[in-house]
This record gives C-alpha cells, sequence and structure tokens, in this order.
RNA sequence: GGGUAGGUUGAGCAGGUGGUGAGCUCCGCUGACUGUAGAUCAGCCGUCUUUCGACUGUGGGGGUUCGAUUCCCUCCCUGCCCA
C-alpha cells in the first residue's frame, strides 16, 4: 500500500497510482482527523470521492502517531491526548472516537487504535503498551460502526518473543477481519524483525485472514517477511525516499544527486515501464533535483511506487512457479550496504 | 579627467579603527530516511593530516613597526556621481 497520509499519495494524482499498479492505499485518521476533519469528509462524501480514489483504502488509526509524536501527546488507558502539530489545539483519541472517525471516513479497512513503543524500553513498559492494546482492541471492535467496514487488529509486544506470542494469541481470539503486526521498523535490528516475525508466524499457526506488517518496508524486508508469512505491507519509504532522489533498481539503490549521474544518459532501470523510465534519462532527472524543478519529484516517486509494487507482484509470481530464492538473492544482494 | 564607495576562502556577506580573521548563507560533495510534523535531515565544504593539530589566506607591490586586514606610498580592478 503507498502510503497517503493526507489524503494524497505525495507527488501523485490517482491516475499515476494506477498506473503505477496500486490496488489498495493508507490514509491517516490522525492527520485527516486534524485536517480537513472527518466530519467534513463525511459531509463531501467520504474519503474515496474527497480524493478521487475509487479502489479500497486502508485507514491507520493514529496509533503511530502515539510513537512518532510521543512528546506531543499523552497516553492513559482510556486513549490519547495529542497537543496539534498545527496549531497547538488538543485533540482527545480514544479506540471508540478512531473507529467512528474511520467509519466517517468511509474507508475499506479500518485499524484498531493500538500504542507502539521503543523496542528497547524496559520490558515492564512493553507489556504494559502490549496489554493496552489489547484492551483497545476489543473495544474497538464493540465500537466498530460500519458492518462492511473491515477491522485489523494489531499485535504488539517489542521484540521480546515471549510478549509477542501472547499478542499474536490475544489479537488472533477476536473477530477481526485481519492481523497486523505493529511495532517493527522502530529502530530493531533486521534479525530482530525477523525472529519477531518468527514468533508470530508460529503463534498464527493456519489462521488464514490476512496478514499485515505495519511500516515495513525497504526492498530486501519485504522478502524478509514474505518468507514468514506476511500478505501486506505500507511503507512511506518509496515515496519518501523518492523525493529525496534515491531511487530503487533491481541493481540497488541509485542516489539521482550524485555528480556522475548528470552525464548519465540511460533511464533509472532499463527494466521498469514506468513514465520515468520509458521517458526520461538519468541525467535529466539529476537536472531536475539540482533545479528544484517539481517534476523531479513526480518522476522520482512514480518509478519508486511502480518499481516497489512490480517487486512484489514478481515475489507472488515466484512462489508460484518456483522462482522464488533466486529473486530474493538477486534483490537482497543488489540493496546491501557495503 | 575629477569625486566617491569598494576589492575577505567557488558566489554573496559578516568581522576586523596596530596584537593569533577559517564565522554565516548559498553553491558543491557524501550519507541517512521503514503504520509521513519530512520536496526533510546530518556530515563535509582553503592546504596537509585518520584524528589531534599544523600551515596559508583580508587585490598586487613597497614602506613604517617587535608586530600591518588596520597606518603611509604606489599600481591594478569594480560600482556609482560629475565632466
Amino acid at each position: 500500500m503507498p502510503v497517503g497520509t493526507q489524503a494524497s499519495v505525495k507527488a501523485l494524482t490517482p491516475g499515476d497510482l494506477r498506473t503505477a499498479g496500486a490496488e489498495i492505499i493508507l490514509a491517516n485518521t490522525y492527520h485527516l482527523n486534524l485536517r480537513p476533519t472527518a466530519e467534513r469528509i463525511a459531509r463531501l462524501g467520504g474519503l474515496h470521492r474527497f480524493m478521487a480514489w475509487d479502489g479500497p483504502i486502508l485507514t491507520d488509526s493514529g496509533g503511530f502517531q502515539v510513537f512518532s509524536l510521543a512528546r506531543l501527546r499523552r497516553v492513559d488507558d482510556d486513549g490519547v491526548t495529542f497537543t496539534s502539530h498545527i496549531d497547538g489545539s488538543e485533540h482527545r483519541l480514544t479506540p471508540e472516537r478512531a473507529m467512528e472517525i474511520q467509519a466517517l471516513l468511509g474507508s475499506d479497512i479500518a485499524m484498531v487504535l493500538d500504542q507502539l513503543v521503543d523496542p528497547g524500553l524496559p520490558a515492564a513498559d512493553v507489556r504494559e503498551a502490549m496489554e493496552r492494546t489489547h484492551r483497545w482492541a476489543a473495544r474497538s471492535l464493540a465500537a466498530r460502526g460500519d458492518p462492511a467496514q473491515a477491522v485489523f487488529g494489531i499485535v504488539q509486544g517489542g521484540v521480546d518473543a515471549d510478549l509477542r506470542r501472547e499478542s499474536a494469541s490475544a489479537i488472533a481470539a477476536l473477530p477481526f477481519d485481519g492481523i497486523a503486526v505493529g511495532g517493527l521498523s522502530v529502530g530493531e535490528s533486521k534479525d530482530q524483525m525477523a525472529a519477531t516475525l518468527d514468533v508470530v508466524g508460529d503463534a498464527l499457526g493456519e489462521d488464514q485472514r490476512p496478514r499485515y506488517l505495519m511500516g515495513v518496508g525497504s526492498p530486501a524486508d519485504f522478502f524478509t517477511a514474505v518468507e514468514r508469512g506476511i500478505d501486506l505491507f505500507d511503507c512511506v519509504l518509496p515515496t519518501r525516499v523518492a523525493r529525496t532522489g534515491q531511487v530503487w533498481t533491481d541493481a540497488g539503490r541509485l542516489n539521482l544527486r550524485n555528480s556522475a549521474v548528470q552525464d548519465d544518459p540511460g533511464p533509472i532501470d532499463p527494466a521498469c515501464g514506468c513514465e520515468a523510465c520509458r521517458t526520461h534519462s538519468r541525467a535529466y532527472l539529476a537536472h531536475l533535483f539540482r533545479a528544484e524543478e517539481l517534476l523531479a519529484y513526480r518522476l522520482a516517486t512514480v518509478h519508486n511506487v511502480t518499481w516497489t509494487l512490480a517487486l512484489l507482484a514478481r515475489a507472488r509470481a515466484s512462489l508460484a512457479n518456483g522462482s522464488y530464492g533466486p529473486l530474493r538473492d538477486a534483490i537482497v544482494g543488489g540493496f546491501a550496504r557495503p
């Protein structure tokens, strides 16, 4: 899922997203409720009409902002009070209000409000946040407004195997439509992420509901997760790094701002069929970034989203035809740090 | 020709009225980014050195002085005003 926090995947139109192969996108409860507000979007016909995206939308609950905006919020057992990063006003988010907002937005998949913490915190703190997340999960289900809207629960527990096992069991025991793994890609090591996914995968066993790894990932992370049963991802990396000049290719990452690229007449990736690769040279993109032309952001984002979605499509196909291993080795090798 | 204001590290500046000028912003170079407070942030950006540190540098030349970016002479260059 490309990430469109504020009802916009930065630099792309819905048409761009479709062409890039996007089937579903993510938007954010916290941001959209601050501005333009959930009620206004509801009056305007809901989020799909508002942003002119007719495909599925998953809305994140604001749980990530409990983590990323830690200095601007207070958590208690009932919910979270945020000081708006826009104007300083106070906003209360509870599990019930998060579900209400997402019902007003009219997203296809709603996420429960959760609390993720730095996995490096003392075990007691990680446990407290996990148990709170479990209580909030049950309250969220009780508060679901639109029966047609799917609701996913979120597994927490940091990088502690016992806590993760406990959390996976607790969330899986509830009648959610899908199971998300949260609290990863927040600074833990690659090994810790893999080990945590192993534990959660084992705990979920033969559960057939879709499994969503939140906030991941890098090209290499996709393989780590796919091998451990993950079906769905969202990540800001493809769009964020594109805006700072980094593009992803089968040969690894390329920084379009590097001086040598100014004389490179070839496409970003000759195997990619996106508009940027079909039409423009690396040298042109290098120029656009230096000149701070807005087209640079769009073309680089079009490429990264196209390439990333194509990579996942290739991974899916490779699982069916037995070529998964070679694909993984080639991509992971290309992105390995020197 | 006369007058006037200037000449500082790629660019633009700050500073400095006899006692150690490497400070800022651009540009440039490299890196980072994982459920987006991010078209952002960080490091470097005279020479040598991994670091510490050393050295060089205030248009050119000369003079005074223990010591000159500062004072004196002279030349060069630039903006503006007048003729």
